[in-house]
DNA sequence: TTATCTGCAAACCCTTTGCATTTAA
DNA sequence: TTAAATGCAAAGGGTTTGCAGATAA
């Protein structure tokens, strides 16, 4: 978390941009997050620490820290709405409870093993993966 | 895609709807193509054969065939549009070019065994799954 | 006959952009 | 001082919905 506001605000001067005091909330409540979150969830929780932070200011900053590379896009089925996550070291995959919708990471080292097979037999250079496994968590199924 | 026709016909006259010019020339169409499709591009090609089909009839007959099984929805990346395949009986993963936007379709079984391994570590029940490889295709890499 | 479908236009949702103002450097 | 950032409102792109007329059953 430190790491990562000190990782932006290079990233920011580099660039000859400016650390206001926006970006800096809107990065720090983003970088406290676990998880996945959207646009919208994270204006919320931006609110309540500074309600005179606008929701274009909270996607702009997204959309900075993604360039950053320290958040990363994803939709998930057939939502319409994108969802942010913290972009880490470690690779992580997906699974999705169709029922309740929660989403829970996990590293299976054995993925990208076949992926570079895969990738082999068509003359791919794989950069990044994503595999995701829809069914029903432990308490839908016994619900 | 004979089947396919027949298939949608069933699910039509079991819900009690109507077997329109429309719906089954939107239908045709769809099947007709390969890969994927988005309503859009489905829209466009059905003009050429009746050109007095709405785009909104389009997009209601793909969540029509989708409900029946028979389309599935997808969004690649950070798209906003999705786009919509056949469901077939046999299971594919996609390989995508991030310079050209490329989409191969693979089949690997090594993959379903894996998830299934994951799968119950967490106590879920998979019903489906994606693996997306994002990568340089072949011609991207040489040029 | 009558419930479903259609096409159009308008509404919708999420996201981005234009602009005048504010602010970091 | 001045280029970048902000917040608002308005625009954008993709998709859905309301409605009056058309149509399959």
């Amino acid at each position: 978390m430190r790491k990562r506001i000190a990782d932006l605000a290079k990233f920011i001067s580099e660039r000859g941009l400016k650390n206001t005091r926006q970006r800096e909330t809107v990065a720090e409540v983003f970088f406290s997050t676990s998880g996945h979150i959207s646009a919208e969830e994270l204006y919320q929780k931006v609110q309540k620490v500074d309600p005179g932070i606008g929701l274009t200011t909270v996607y702009r900053t997204l959309k900075l820290l993604t360039e950053a590379g320290l958040a990363k896009e994803r939709r998930f089925g057939g939502e319409p709405q994108g969802v942010f996550e913290k972009q880490d070291e470690k690779h992580h995959d997906h699974l999705i409870c169709t029922r309740c919708g929660k989403i829970i990471e996990f590293n299976e080292p054995a993925l990208e093993a076949i992926q570079d097979e895969v990738a082999k037999k068509f003359g791919f250079v794989v950069e990044d993966h994503k595999m995701e496994l829809y069914g029903l968590c432990k308490s839908c199924r016994t619900a």
